[in-house]
DNA sequence: TGACAAATAGGAGTTAATCCTATATAGTAC
DNA sequence: GTACTATATAGGATTAACTCCTATTTGTCA
């Protein structure tokens, strides 16, 4: 089970931060205070928030910004690498930062997403049959269950 | 890439109908029409419909069936392990029917979702240390990415 | 510093899903 | 077959989660 670092955390989130903004220039989007704020923000959690409770948030630091704004925002920032819209279906999307090789563990009773890394999962070998028909961009493997608390 | 087997796809229909039947039966639901016509609506599809998408076809012979009873009964179904919730975060709930082994793989572009089967993945070992804590009730191996229609 | 394309705020609109309640029906008991 | 009761349904109302619209603001670059 992958417990994330958090030594020397704001060390390694002011890293990414500038990681960020970097590529948002290199795209050519404007490195915009919501962005970073947003960005930050979902870094920080391993709670897989949705877009609404992102905004609940960053609204006590930053009381101006709109609902719309993080929406965007986190569809932007799955659009250029700097997070995943987490599996599950259905209910709101789930945003990820943590953008290190990591799967999940979805309970279905409370909905709480829980990261685990079991290193076989990042290894699975896609076959050349998929390859060679489709553009796979993305590779996932995904656990449903009921989680330690819930039973 | 597993192509689903249409010879005999009526009489294979009617097992699993008779199978869906004595299932709510055993869990004490009623056998309703809407509840047979949405379960063998699902089961002749391999389109993974949404709800809104599978109510439309069903009008089409029974016009009076509603949403409603289609929403509730597609999440009957997945209750009690006569169709899946297709993973793949945000957009309408996509539901399946075909319960044996297989894996998806969705357009991002189109949101076109494609069966295949790739042995190996169905065989993926969970380490020991996620089943002692949780209770996995499910384990998807899940491709995203662009389509051959679509690139 | 000024110009302009891009981004934001916030309210309106949309879509998917769920709730509500009067009516209908499956299952069972006679 | 008839009556009874707990479930299930239809369809409109409501809620939730976005997404769109537009006037205003703000990065970026010359």
């Amino acid at each position: 089970m992958k417990i994330y670092n958090t030594k020397n955390k704001s060390s390694e989130l002011d890293r990414k931060t500038d990681w960020f903004a970097n590529k948002c220039k290199e795209i050519g989007l404007k490195v915009t205070l919501q962005r970073i704020v947003v960005f930050r923000e979902l870094f920080k959690t391993d709670e897989h928030p949705s877009a609404e409770t992102l905004h609940k948030k960053i609204k006590e630091k930053f009381p101006s910004i709109s609902l719309d704004t993080v929406n965007r925002t986190l569809i932007t920032l799955s659009e250029i690498g700097a997070a995943d819209i987490v599996e599950g279906s259905g209910d709101a999307k789930r945003y990820d930062a943590g953008l290190d090789g990591h799967q999940h563990f979805k309970c279905v009773k409370c909905k709480r997403i829980i990261d685990f890394h079991y290193k076989p999962f990042d290894d699975i070998k896609i076959p050349a049959y998929i390859n060679k028909k489709f553009k796979v961009l993305k590779k996932t493997v995904y656990l449903e269950g009921i989680c330690d608390v819930c039973r």
